[in-house]
DNA sequence: GTAGTGATGCACT
DNA sequence: GTGCATCACTACT
């Protein structure tokens, strides 16, 4: 079943960042369907969270779109190279994301593997969210798409993940947000491979 | 461990 | 308008 538009709409984004682990993603690029379960996710808030890219109402050109309501795509480009995927939430003018760092591939190995010019499936396909978002075709281009619609969209296969097998972690690569950096809001899968490698 | 990449945002004219 | 510091990362040694 596909993810509507209230799944993303409700309030707290670290709920739904825990709930979208064991979901699917799934794009339709070039006509080529490619997608897996989502095993690593982090939650971004707008109010108490200076490693958010909203935090304090920052308005710009860049973060626009985290303030439509929940349920399009933020995708931006970060060290020059790599295109990282979020996902908003929450109703319009309250810009929370959720950022998907880790994904076990399950649609299109193939056209994945083409895609990051490897030559056999292996963790290092998806392994970090600049490589996933290139194994799925996304780039900047993608920013501002409905991930409810036919190019981008979310999948409840109905499986749960357990608590027990939940990591609840810092996020990564934010010192510069100080004290918020310590706010376990990453989630992963434990024993997952297809985790991302940075600590 | 370190190099590399370029859009972005802000300070300054 | 120009300049330049910053960055939620990956590839390579």
């Amino acid at each position: 079943m596909k993810l509507s538009a209230a799944f993303y709409r409700r309030p707290d984004v670290v709920t739904i960042a825990r709930e979208l682990l064991g979901k699917h993603l799934f794009t339709r690029i070039d006509g080529v369907l490619t997608g897996g379960r989502i095993v690593e996710t982090e939650a971004y808030a707008h109010i108490n969270d200076q490693a958010c890219h909203s935090h304090l109402g920052r308005f710009t050109k860049r973060t626009k779109i985290m303030y439509e309501a929940g349920g399009v795509a933020y995708v931006y480009l970060i060290y020059g190279r790599y295109a990282l995927f979020n996902i908003i939430t929450n109703e319009a003018g309250k810009a929370d994301a959720v950022l998907i760092r880790g994904l076990e591939p399950t649609e299109g190995v193939d056209e994945m593997l083409l895609r990051r010019g490897l030559m056999v499936a292996s963790a290092k396909l998806t392994a970090g969210p600049g490589l996933l978002t290139q194994a799925l075709g996304i780039s900047t281009a993608h920013y501002g798409t409905d991930v409810t619609g036919d190019l981008i969209w979310l999948e409840d296969r109905g499986e749960q993940i357990p608590d027990e097998q939940v990591l609840a972690s810092p996020r990564v690569g934010i010192d510069y947000a100080g004290a918020d950096a310590a706010l376990p809001w990453r989630f992963r899968v434990l024993g997952s491979k297809w985790t991302s490698p940075a600590k």
